[in-house]
DNA sequence: GGCAAATAATTCAACCGTTGAACAAATCGT
DNA sequence: ACGATTTGTTCAACGGTTGAATTATTTGCC
């Protein structure tokens, strides 16, 4: 319901959006007469909004396929493939990684650095970063695409304006990343680690379900959350903080004052401990050897798991959960135990099944995501890509 | 991102809607200048839209208020109280409700009949709302409003066209309420009672925050999900089950065969149970007395009740949580306890707080919601409403 | 009392985006 | 080679918004 009046040229900038998605979409190039026909736009109009499309390199015309039939071959449509990129930039504990992502959704550059951020400052850190992504700009733009803007992904709760204002398991404190960056001329938004995660996961693929629960396990367990397509960011952008969801109200003390917290039960460092080992490595050889002390670690962090997810899944009803981070290469062993207490504890999942399953994209969900909210954007407000304000060619 | 195609018409439906919640949402009678000034569209537009929201009643013009300074004094404009209304029903557990509502959100007929519903059958019960129903209609027919529409309030999971799948505590299971009612010419749906007191909620106050948690405390336990101004139904409808939440995973066996759910720590039974009496005022009144034993079964409760709405708002951020239903008159017992595990858990507390207060509709809020819901439909697709199939005048 | 200033609302030609029909372009089948 | 068929473009018409001009109605001031 928005409050915003509607002129001529919504309509224009609406029909953009929709005859984009649509070649977006479609599982082969279409032509404009298949758009016409499945937005039930006329193929005049079609037309046009194609052709500025076009003529802001949004859209590229293919070779006709080979058709069966009589008439006149149709031109397809893709979208353009040297038009305005992403670029996608993430801080994580032990790595920073950039990616550049094209409009067709094709990852056509990325690099991680494996290093532990913690011991470094927050500018040393944000001056590496910046490193990173100017090569990636570099790479890309030799490839003939345009870095359209960047977006950051976090391990922490983001204000407005791409303030860090807790990054607890990166020591962070009121870190003004933008700034740190300093990408000249180019827009960067920030926001947390798992939300970009689930918007990576929600474009990965065309069958992903339009609502569930993105669970991003780290050394803090996050959340991303989408509804009926959209991510869902919460009253001031703190949503997902599953980590701190009570499983026994008076369990062990959490590092956040409260008792009982998810994370001393699932967290990567309690499974870590209960498996009797340091390095996520080690663990994933362990629980493929069969080790019981490994297997039962893991049981036990996906039974809490399972209890805080149920919890989720009966307030937002969403039918499918998705496990990342380092909960993805473990999922084999985890999933059990958290399917067994979502159909224990999920009211409506007697009828109606909950799937359980792990990251398509794995690692390089919060990277890619980034990236991908970054083209997603354009893809959806084309009129603001087409009409920005263009640098001056001397 | 709606994927339809927008079309000149769609503009006029869309600038309507502009237009009249402009007038809905004004302290005061609005003119034609103020809300072309309000929304950046002209005056010429506005009057022209002003036009046809008049002839169709859903305006109505009133005496220009007395203006200070020169020119032309302006008509006012309201919502027509003559125009369209929606039919609210409620079917509980004890009693069963309805209620008219008219455009401007004034309750013009209101009636409860309390009887305990469990041992009747369930066509008796939809017979005699219907009867409730029908009174309720004449009634306000005779004062001049058309009723439009009924949304009907039940406590229990609602599948789509308004099957009643499971009403554990009225003990119902399939039921086709629709059907059941035979309104005959008259659009109904049905809904969960917390999620249409939950709208009612954001409906009866300009003040109410766009996002929050409305619980709603009865036998059962529901939860209402209001973000960002629009309920959240879940995918398949059946969101905010926070009954059924796990606060300690191997506490007392629930109903829903899972173990240690809210609901038998703060469900209204176990209230009772704890405080020793079996009698909803009674304890309420032993409560006012100071009462030892039924001050700390509240506050027992208040904690659980806290537990999990904690884990909601850690995962959901919203920043208001609204206790209703019997909640709401043992609210000055349960607040402090409610508050207390929120502060405690949740993590943006801190710098955040998260206000936990009373409803303002108490035990209305499902009735008079459900007749807002039906008359806020036509308040925001007026359109619709405009161009709906005329009953033919002979 | 009369008149200028001010504000509200309406009228109307112009403009913008979509529509639908007519038309040109390109291919297939016979 | 020719008609059938389908794609894509052209163009007058239409619906809805715009902005300026016009009319309507009041206050304030001389």
């Amino acid at each position: 319901m928005s409050d915003l009046p509607v002129r001529q040229g919504s309509l224009r900038e609406h029909n953009l959006g929709l005859v984009l998605r649509q070649v977006a979409n479609a599982p082969r190039p279409p032509s404009r007469a298949d758009i016409a026909a499945a937005t039930s736009l006329t193929r005049a109009t079609v037309s046009a909004l194609v052709d500025d499309l076009i003529t802001g390199r949004l859209l590229a015309e293919v070779d006709p396929a080979p058709r069966a039939g009589a008439g006149r071959p149709a031109a397809g449509l893709v979208l353009a493939a040297n038009g305005p990129a992403g670029l996608g930039l993430e801080i994580n504990i032990d790595y920073l990684a950039a990616c550049v992502v094209d409009l067709a959704g094709a990852v056509r550059h990325h690099r991680v650095r494996h290093a532990d951020q913690r011991p470094r400052r927050p500018a040393e850190v944000l001056g590496e970063l910046s490193e990173l992504a100017a090569t990636a700009r570099a790479d890309a733009e030799r490839e003939g695409v345009e870095v359209a803007g960047a977006a950051v992904a976090v391990p922490g709760l983001v204000s407005a304006g791409g303030l860090v204002r807790l990054a607890p398991n990166l020591g962070w404190r009121g870190v003004d990343v933008p700034d740190g960056l300093g990408l000249d001329g180019l827009a960067v938004t920030v926001d947390n680690e798992a939300n970009l995660a689930a918007l990576g996961e929600l474009h990965a693929s065309q069958q992903t379900p339009a609502s569930f629960l993105y669970v991003s396990g780290e050394i803090g367990i996050g959340a991303g959350i989408v509804l009926n397509g959209a991510l869902y960011r919460g009253a001031r952008g703190w949503s997902g903080e599953l980590g701190h969801v009570a499983v026994r109200p008076d369990g062990p003390a959490c590092r956040c004052g409260a008792r009982g917290c998810l994370e001393q039960y699932a967290g990567q460092e309690a499974i870590l401990h209960a498996a009797g080992t340091v390095d996520t490595e080690d663990l994933i050889r362990r629980a493929e050897d069969g080790d019981p002390a490994t297997r039962a670690a893991l049981t036990s962090a996906g039974t809490a798991l399972g209890v805080a997810v149920a919890g989720v899944v009966n307030v937002l009803d969403v039918d499918t959960v998705v496990l990342g981070g380092v909960y993805a290469p473990l999922s084999r062993w985890l999933c059990p135990a958290v399917e067994a207490e979502v159909e224990r504890r999920v009211l409506t999942a007697a009828w109606s099944p909950v799937a359980v399953r792990r990251s398509m994209l794995g690692a390089d969900a919060a990277s890619v995501g980034a990236a991908g909210a970054v083209v997603r954007e354009i893809r959806d407000h084309p009129a603001r890509w087409l009409t920005r304000a263009l640098p001056l060619t001397p």
